[in-house]
RNA sequence: GCGCGUAUAGCUCAGCGGUUAGAGCGUCCGUUUCACAUACGGAAGGCCGUUGGUUCAAAUCCAACUACGCGCACCA
């Protein structure tokens, strides 16, 4: 043995050995396997490029596999990409971009060529880093989002819903990326805090009579000074085009007056009331605000219940439109602004401007601001779906830890809108909504407003229908639209192993035990894996879920490539050995809910493995420099008689190090059943360097000098207490675990740790 | 505005009711002879965020405050 211990020599050679056993596959596994333990991988983006969150994550869900299948658990991690809708599409028409050239010059199939030719090309990236950390992934059983089988299950969970009534069409006001050219759940929001600015505007009042005009001398009034104005606070000047009302608070004394009466909305000729709804926040800005209803959720709502206007004014490119009037048409959404805050300034408008801090809401896949507008799409109702999956927690069927992450799982989903499925971008799973040719065009023609049920002009189907049913003569057309890559994320755990077949996977590996996640997707993905799973399964698709921690750097600050924060584990991987990195990862893991990155942890991981080389060296020296006779220096049967303690005349020290280890293994069972990777790697950190190396080796070099009883009974407890120690720290530090057991004088040459049994 | 989390050595973190508060890294001093200098021996370095409370006893439990991080809402 080399006296350093050098991960580039063995990781690779390791981890074909592995593969090669088949035993990342839980059915290669031995009879005597019987209960299953599963982890379904989250799917990374076919975008994405292995970072520290996905390596901590690597490792926590990588030791929970290890430990459950040298318990004797039919240990199944599934991996898989995700083809990650826009995400993808982004890129690719970045790529395209390089050239010249846009989705639309192209067209939907050849774009759609190129986006699978990246997938090839790039897709597998990323699960190929996953086997440089040394992950135990079934690589057999790999998924994609976007396979055939996959794509099966997503068009039937949509037929499910549409056909319970869960599914609907409908225009509504919704996010929309003006840069994408697609609608986004709230959830795809990222909101950013900017400085921008709160306008007074003066709208003025309609002056109906001579009489009513408070100026004039004529006016019994005229003393009492009626304003002549209501001036309304906005950050968004542009969309007063849209107005169709000025609101109060119906209990605000300042107006009780006016509700009722009418202004002349500046700029267009239109006369807007003003309506009294408890909605409307007193004290933001004069208590008076602009209501424009096709264009902000809470406005949407004012004008349904006061039956006002709904004048659409911003279109799908961020342009304003008609029935804007026509000297702003055409102009983008700041250019709008501009001119608009020009021309009430002209007229004297213009009351004053305050600073005021927003948040903006942007795309989290390109960061442009997103706008509401309203659009005509596809939603799922989510009222009792959100009940369900809040049962499910409350009642204890999947547990959330650290608990109180369930929090905020209940206060998302008690609050939740109906979910948007329908996205207008082209890579994705296309909506099974087929239209009849012919009563497309009749119903465009018609106002929106007047669409009814009765006018439906589409089927819901599995495949396209042979013969329209509508006209009978028209080849049917298949809804353009693609749903929301969530929605095939959420199945997850149900398609992955096959369904909607009844496969034997799903039946014995369905549910999984353990979803270990990061908090930024509970709702995204968890809450709705959950509800999507009792939905099909009957069941909840996990029963726990772990929060693991987020990666940041020293400074606290969060890793990000686009900043220069980021760190490449791949870099560390090849500096440090896979070990040590996840050795320094596990390390950090203390139950904090951040973990602020440094390089120390790892170089104390690495220095870790040298430790357990030398001592392995050490220990392997003395059996071979003391064979006592033919046949023990087996370790099975070294090892093997130290758990028959009466044969052996134990030292105090023998006695110690032996307590020490038995302890040790109660508590890293118990850490582990509690998530405490950090507890655990301390505890075996500790133990190994402590009480193994510095007190139980030095002891017993005096005991291997003294009588050949003592020296054979030392080194029975030297090599039973190394051995049981690699099998602990096996699933922490797997590469050198194995690399040191393949050298061990075993009897079954082919012996893996990694199947071996667990201490007890 | 509401909620969650964190504050201990220069740095990253343990300890979570009971002796002189610990580890790794960093710093300083010393040691190469037989497992390991990626090691070993030793040293310096802490009003355990602030203020109150509970207790025989508080870094540890409770409350308030301050600072930082995160999430949600608002942004008409």
């Amino acid at each position: 043995m080399a006296k350093t211990y050098d991960p580039k020599k063995t990781e690779k050679k390791i981890y074909a050995l592995w593969e090669k056993s088949g035993f990342f596959n839980p059915d290669k596994l031995a009879k005597s396997y019987k209960k299953s333990f599963t982890i379904f991988l989250p799917p990374p983006n076919i975008t994405g490029e292995l970072h520290m969150g996905h390596a901590l994550n690597a490792a926590i869900q990588d030791i929970l596999i290890r430990w459950k299948k040298i318990q004797g658990y039919k240990a199944l991690w599934l991996p898989g990409i995700d083809h990650a809708g826009i995400a993808t599409q982004n890129v690719v028409e970045k790529q395209l971009k390089k050239q010249g050239i846009s989705r639309f010059d192209l067209g939907r199939e050849k774009f759609l060529e190129k986006v699978w030719q990246w997938k090839k090309k790039y897709g597998n990236i990323i699960l190929e880093q996953f086997k440089k950390l040394g992950c135990s992934l079934d690589w057999s059983r790999t998924a994609f989002t976007m396979d055939k089988d996959y794509y099966q299950a997503v068009i039937k969970a949509f037929l499910h819903y549409y056909e319970k009534g869960w599914i609907y069409q409908g225009k509504r006001v919704v996010n929309w990326c003006s840069r994408c050219q697609t609608s986004l759940s709230d959830l795809e929001l990222e909101y950013k805090k900017e400085k921008g600015h709160l306008w007074y505007i003066k709208y003025p009042l309609v002056q109906k009579s001579k009489f009513q005009n408070p100026n004039s001398k004529q006016n019994p009034n005229y003393k009492l000074q009626i304003p002549r104005f209501i001036a309304v606070a906005t950050t968004r000047p542009e969309t007063m085009l849209g107005d169709t009302a000025v609101a109060v608070n119906p209990n605000d004394e300042r107006y009780k007056k006016l509700v009722g009466q009418k202004v002349i909305l500046p700029l267009t000729k239109r006369e807007v009331p003003i309506i009294a709804d408890k909605l409307v926040d007193p004290k933001f800005g004069t208590g008076a605000v602009k209501v424009t209803p096709a264009h902000s959720l809470i406005d949407y709502e004012i004008s349904l219940k006061h039956d006002l206007l709904f004048l659409q004014v911003i279109d799908g490119q961020g342009r304003i439109m008609p029935p804007a009037p026509f000297i702003y048409q055409g102009l983008r959404i700041f250019d709008a602004r501009k001119k608009i805050l020009g021309d009430l300034e002209k007229l004297g408008l213009l009351e004053k401007i305050e600073d005021y801090d927003l948040s903006l809401p942007k795309c989290y896949r390109c960061e442009t601001i997103v706008e509401l507008i309203p659009s005509e799409q596809w939603f799922l109702k989510m009222n009792e779906l959100a009940r369900v999956a809040i049962n499910a927690v409350k009642q204890g069927k999947v547990k959330f830890y650290p608990k109180n992450f369930e929090k905020g799982y209940f206060g998302w989903l008690s609050n939740v809108r109906d979910w948007c499925l329908s996205r207008q971008i082209w890579w994705g799973h296309q909506l099974p909504v087929f239209y009849c040719g012919k009563k497309q065009e009749e119903i465009r023609n018609q106002k929106s407003e007047i669409r009814n049920n009765n006018n439906r002009n589409f089927v819901v189907v599995l495949k396209k229908p042979k013969k329209c049913p509508f006209c009978k003569e028209c080849s049917m057309k298949q809804s353009e639209e693609v749903l929301d890559t969530w929605f095939s994320s959420a199945l997850w755990p149900l398609a992955s192993l096959g369904w909607p077949k009844k496969t034997r996977d799903l039946k014995n590996f369905y549910p999984s035990n353990i979803l270990s996640t990061a908090r930024d997707i509970i709702n995204l993905w968890a809450a709705r894996m959950i509800f999507s799973g009792i939905e099909f399964m009957k069941k909840p698709p996990f029963k726990n879920v772990y929060v693991h921690p987020t990666v940041v750097t020293k400074e606290g600050k969060r890793m990000s490539k686009s900043l220069g924060t980021g760190v490449d584990p791949l870099n560390l991987v090849e500096k440090y050995g896979a070990d040590a990195v996840r050795f320094g990862i596990s390390y950090q893991i203390m139950g904090s809910q951040d973990i602020r990155f440094t390089e120390d942890n790892i170089i104390m991981g690495k220095k870790f493995c040298n430790k357990i080389w030398n001592a392995a060296r050490f220990v392997l020296l003395q059996i071979g420099k003391f064979k006592i006779s033919p046949g023990q220096v087996f370790f099975e049967n070294l090892a093997g008689q130290v758990n028959q303690k009466s044969k052996l005349q134990l030292t105090a020290a023998d006695k110690k190090i032996l307590k020490a280890l038995d302890k040790t293994i109660k508590s890293i069972n118990k850490d582990l059943e509690n998530f405490r990777f950090g507890q655990a790697t301390h505890t075996l950190y500790n133990f190994f360097w402590h009480d193994f190396c510095d007190i139980y080796i030095e002891k017993s070099k005096n005991q291997l000098s003294g009588n050949n009883k003592r020296k054979s009974q030392t080194q029975k407890v030297l090599i039973y207490t190394l051995l049981t120690f690699l099998k602990l720290l096996h699933p922490f530090m797997p590469f050198i675990t194995e690399e040191i057991y393949q050298k061990l004088p075993k009897k079954n040459k082919k012996a893996l740790i990694m199947i071996e049994s667990w201490p007890s």
